[in-house]
DNA sequence: ATAATAATGTACTAATTGGTACAAAATTGA
DNA sequence: TCAATTTTGTACCAATTAGTACATTATTAT
């Protein structure tokens, strides 16, 4: 019933993705989105709704893709040092650098549409949450394992490594930080290594 | 020789400040600036140049001020951590939510001009480099008198200082983010605390 | 085949926006 | 007073941009 769409939803997704990335949501314009997917306008808008949606669709198609992966190579019969320094390592390993230097698209847009898009900040808060709710039961299985200090309490911790994390993603938006990234994860592993049992 | 100014060029950065703080660049409009400042287009470009100049005078005062702040409120017969959990409380004050939720102006910029606008994003890391440095000094001060564990480098700490710093910004600019604030600050408060000697 | 339907391509529009031209107003030195 | 100069106000322009109208092309069920 009618003609076939002549792209595949991910790849578009995956390009949509990037751009919106590197040039956050305000500065991106909808003809750029076009060339750089190399479907008309009218097909964006046909398959993905307007420039808002477009940037939704594509923003949840980013936290699916990163949750997956989180998930997907975590290792409980490790310590909590170990799987956060594999994250770390992942996330922000030197070679990557193009990507790198994107930052997190999440982190990003929590900075810049708040005040502006009341909207879309609304559902980056959320899409924020469900990360943390991710790290925050990998920290809560080793503190009810009694792996950790019990000076700190998991959501305590969870906060606490969300807030580096971010930090780290804006370091990695800052163009000359290769070594200040590497001396904050380093600061960070030690102090993670200091309060395991 | 001509017309008087009709307006105090401090009390219009300050207005300049908190808009672009509020709103970020690209999606500030120079009209938004026009109506805030009270001040007719002309005026603005007149006074200032053209809206890039505009940001820039308007980050360069957000910066001097900011360090001014900051560097008058240090007290070096105190701890480190004395300090810093003065510097934190003071720029995280929960009372304050209005310009809390701003974030800081410099770590929005750093996340939203990279990528789009190389000039502006140039100069906004040339005044970051400032930041560090005056943490840095602070850090390494009490790193040469002996009070902290040699185990950190100065270097290391202060890359990790403004990490946590920047990553506490972002959150403050997530809506809800009041208790994770709190939890993180503790955190960081507990782990300086305990390289102190 | 053909009618119905869905995707695509082209051309357009209405609104926004950074910036400017130019005249009017105000200030000061001679 | 008046010429020179600077600021301010009004009106405007050219470029950009989100979104759309409509014709065209492809697909499939009957």
């Amino acid at each position: 019933m009618g003609k076939k769409r002549q792209f595949i939803e991910e790849d578009v997704l995956d390009k949509l993705v990037i751009h919106f990335w590197k040039h956050g949501y305000s500065a991106t314009k909808v003809d750029q989105l076009s060339e750089v997917t190399g479907l008309t306008k009218t097909s964006l808008y046909n398959a993905f709704g307007n420039k808002e949606a477009l940037f939704l669709n594509a923003l949840n198609y980013y936290v699916e893709n990163t949750l997956k992966d989180l998930v997907g190579s975590l290792d409980k019969s490790m310590t909590l040092s170990f799987n956060i320094e594999k994250l770390l390592k992942s996330s922000f390993s030197l070679c990557d650098r193009e990507v790198l230097d994107f930052g997190c698209l999440l982190t990003n847009s929590i900075v810049e549409l708040n005040g502006n898009e009341p909207k879309l900040h609304e559902a980056v808060v959320k899409l924020y949450d469900r990360v943390r709710e991710v790290k925050y039961k990998l920290i809560s299985y080793y503190s009810k394992a009694g792996h950790i200090s019990k000076e700190y309490k998991a959501d305590e911790l969870t906060d606490y490594y969300m807030t580096v994390w971010q930090g780290l993603r804006v370091q990695s938006r800052n163009d000359h930080a290769a070594e200040k990234l590497d001396n904050s994860i380093q600061v960070f592993l030690k102090f993670i290594k200091s309060i395991e049992r």
